[in-house]
RNA sequence: UGGGGCGUGGCCAAGUGGCAAGGCGCGGGACUUUGGAUCCCGUAUUCGGAGGUUCGAAUCCUCCCGCCCCAACCA
């Protein structure tokens, strides 16, 4: 894993800010998202910016929902980013906060903007309001309304308060500029009549505040020194700074970085409720989702989530990080944690003719050869046993090591065999192997001669038998995104499920999430939602680097 | 054609006037009881393009080209 975190510009920012004095000496930052979905692997960069800043800065980071759209919003929600921002490994402490913690004040300071003439009530419909906005080559028209009266605005909005007004019938506006290149400055909306109830507040508000009210002044009320979003907020930035300023308080800086895209998959919420409302997953959770609940599902580990994110960099360029950079930080990760196993995926008979029939050798392996301390486990051997299918063939390619006739391999801890026979079925498919051992040779020591393959097994006679899910990546193109419509791009074949998996008997029991890493298969992490005792089912997390594979596709 | 950003190898990304870090990927080799891991080696005469300033430019200036975002009572 990588050592101390990189700099970046963000962190240049801040160390200036911190050598002038800036905000004292302090570093507050916040991560605050809007609970209308889950959280995915974009969000996680962004976590590891505003917490990590805080963590290397001694400062500190809230967790502030931006619950200011109750049609979209739930208490789910809520709960889940939670969950994944613990999961990932970050503490909010006692900051805990919600937009909607300060609805009163932010009512507050919109009377005073009123009253100082800087906001206005206006009566045009969402179709008025678009066309007098003008477009981006051509500046707006000031409302019909923009004029009213100090004392006509307070009573219409005290009235909108009060829920005299159905909705969509009137906004306040603050009072800009109609004729800004900048369209977010062109009298922006700041309260919208919604008489919908709210996850936190009830139904005592019929009103509730836009975005870009909210934000900045709830950065300003927590002590938020650096407000950091992604880019596509530099356009809000001069009206977060007009809002501050016309109100004359604390006035936080933001700074916008480029948010991350992943290649083979989506990160927009939008799209990736479509996935999930369209039942194109499972859920929020398929392991096959950007999300942190389906990574974590897949067999992610928290760890190797922070590394990616700071491998990744933060910058102000547009990209799409290839899903390879992330498959090495969890492959990285596991082949130093996660304990070895023996499991055979799809399995072939192999039986071993000349060793004695009823005969059980309990033979040792070793845990993980990364980390000696995780020590060694028996693992019974027969007579017959469970190999891939792949690991046998008719008729051998080119630089394939494994079993033919005539040919010899290693069988992992045990002994080295040599291919007699084998039998076909009326498909065509080989549905036995034969083979005889050597006894000299136990351990899988060569006794001298050269054995390039070393096969995984099975013993048939102790086999558990489990469900095996693979995975390749959710959509067959690398920027789905950029396909008509992101949905036709989806990858058939993104999900296999093994019905017939033969595991060593020492898996029986495994727990809920717990990860191995199945010999020359992959890392494997039993799901923690549909396994059950007596009814395993491993979700494969990422495959082993396969030179094999490489070899097999140059031809 | 309004405003705001961005362009360094296949993908990220350092670099802030002194002669192109690093990671992933890819290719080759060593080693190997996982075709895993590990370890070596290679992979941009060039920084979107063209001019200019300078002894010297990815870094400064000029012009041009390309890409992204903004016209929700979403965030």
């Amino acid at each position: 894993m990588s050592d101390a975190p990189r700099s970046n510009f963000i962190r240049e920012i801040v160390e200036e800010h911190l050598r002038t004095g800036r905000f004292g000496g302090k570093v507050v930052t916040r991560f605050p998202p809007e609970p209308n979905g889950y959280l995915h692997i974009g969000h996680a960069k962004a976590i590891c910016i505003d917490f990590g800043l805080a963590r290397d800065y001694g400062g500190r980071c809230h967790l502030r929902f931006d619950d200011t759209n109750p049609t979209k919003e739930s208490q789910e929600y809520v709960d889940a980013i939670m969950n994944d921002v613990r999961w990932l490994g970050f503490d909010w402490g006692e900051h805990l906060h919600h937009a909607s913690d300060y609805f009163e004040q932010l009512y507050e300071w919109a009377e005073q903007l009123i009253k100082s003439g800087k906001a206005y009530v206006d009566d045009q419909t969402v179709e008025e309001m678009r066309e007098s906005r003008g477009t981006l080559t051509e500046a707006g028209r000031p409302s019909p309304h923009r004029d009213r009266s100090v004392e006509e605005n307070l009573e219409l909005f005290r009235r909108m308060r009060a829920g005299e007004f159905p909705d969509g019938s009137k906004t306040l506006r603050a009072k800009i500029d109609m004729t800004s290149g900048n369209i977010n400055l062109r009298d922006p909306v700041m309260y919208r009549i919604r008489k919908t109830p709210h996850q936190r507040t009830g139904d005592a508000w019929r009103i509730y505040p836009m975005y870009d009210w909210a934000h900045g002044q709830s950065d300003s009320i927590e002590g938020v020194t650096h407000s950091i979003c992604t880019l596509e907020y530099e356009d809000h930035r001069p009206l977060y700074d007009w809002y501050l300023d016309a109100l004359g308080i604390f006035h936080p800086q933001q700074i916008e970085f480029a948010r991350l895209n992943l290649s083979h998959t989506v990160m927009s919420k939008r799209k990736l409720l479509q996935l999930v409302e369209g039942g194109f997953v499972s859920g929020w959770d398929d392991p096959r989702m950007p999300t942190l609940a389906g990574l974590r599902r897949r067999g992610y580990t928290p760890e190797s989530i922070r590394d990616f994110c700071e491998r990744i960099g933060v910058a102000k360029a547009d990209n799409v990080v290839e899903l390879a950079l992330l498959e090495h930080c969890i492959r990285e990760d596991l082949n130093t944690r996660a304990q070895r196993r023996m499991a055979v995926l799809r399995p072939l008979k192999l039986v071993i003719t000349n060793y004695p029939e009823g005969k059980v050798e309990q033979l040792d392996a070793v845990n993980n050869p990364e980390d000696p301390s995780a020590g060694t486990r028996k693992v019974p051997f027969g007579r017959e046993l469970w190999i891939e299918q792949d690991d046998f063939k008719e008729v051998a390619p080119k630089k394939y090591f494994r079993l033919t006739l005539g040919a010899e391999v290693r069988l992992r801890y045990g002994y080295i065999v040599k291919c007699t026979d084998f039998s076909v079925g009326p498909d065509g498919r080989v549905t036995e192997v034969r083979c005889t051992y050597d006894p000299a040779t136990v351990g899988g020591d060569s006794g001298g001669r050269t054995v390039k393959g070393t096969l995984h097994w099975v013993s048939a006679a102790h086999a558990v038998e489990s469900e095996v899910r693979l995975y390749e990546t959710l959509f067959a193109t690398p920027k789905p995104d950029d396909e008509e419509d992101f949905k036709a791009a989806l990858n058939p074949n993104s999900l296999s499920v093994l019905r017939g998996a033969r595991l060593e008997p020492s898996l029986k029991d495994a727990a809920p999430g717990s990860r191995f890493q199945f010999e020359r298969n992959g890392y494997f992490c039993v799901d923690p939602r549909d396994s059950a005792p007596g009814r395993l089912v491993f979700n494969r997390t990422v495959g082993l680097r396969d030179t094999w594979a490489k070899i097999e596709r140059a031809g």
